[in-house]
DNA sequence: CATTCATATGAATAACTAAGCATATATTCA
DNA sequence: TGAATATATGCTTAGTTATTCATATGAATG
């Protein structure tokens, strides 16, 4: 355990990192935020979360919509219901996305105001 | 060009795809969008973001702080620098990096608010 | 009940990426 | 000038991931 250890921490100025390291948020939470924005960090993700933002949409118009493959969307749209983003409802064989998390497009919306600039 | 194309169109509602469609941004602009977002979604880049956001640090605090080596932590610097998020300044040998984007870190708040819920 | 249509999903693949290692560059200092 | 220190970077690799293809599921319809 001792000897040339991992951390042989040779910052410049111990003083600041500490007090950064004081407001750094807990690292779970960074994670937990990386991982958020991971999902909007997608171009189709991205895509089909906007386009749900509009207006619930089964899965072959926005197959349509982004001109896509209707596998390509559902696997995204798998990984968005996993990640509690969407929900869906379904009427006969069809099947509605909507945001389940008004949240995400918040942020989307601030990413695009951002980009336009 | 004509007979199957690659768009067969098979959507439920073309009003609704169409109108929704109109609605979206341009695509360049959510590419851009998507971008940012992806320099977001990695707990590296986001945890040197929230440190940068608190102070300007060099590349030895940073690693220091965030107990990765040197190299990590400078690869992942140059990708920030690249995307015009982050700028530098040299103290002699050292190197001392900054926030160039504040919008960023917006986003990053936005972001830690909305996964400490 | 067989077929058709909408969607989901498993497996395979190609592309990307974060980090490690080795090394280069640049600056200070003896 | 030579050693030491701070940082940058090219190459490599292991891990991840978006998409495709083929197929499964499940509902409607004739």
């Amino acid at each position: 355990m001792n000897g040339k250890d991992i951390c042989e921490v040779k910052s410049v100025n111990k003083k600041t990192v500490q007090e950064v390291k004081f407001r750094m948020p807990d690292d779970k939470i960074i994670l937990k935020t990386a991982d958020c924005f991971k999902i909007l960090g997608d171009p189709t993700r991205a895509r089909i979360l906007y386009a749900l933002s509009q207006k619930e949409l089964c899965v072959c118009d926005l197959s349509a919509l982004l001109g896509m493959t209707q596998s390509a969307i559902s696997h995204q749209l798998r990984l968005l219901r996993n990640t509690n983003i969407v929900k869906f409802r379904k009427e006969g064989k069809i099947v509605y996305y909507s945001l389940l998390d008004r949240h995400i497009i918040k942020l989307i919306e601030t990413g695009v105001k951002h980009a336009k600039e």
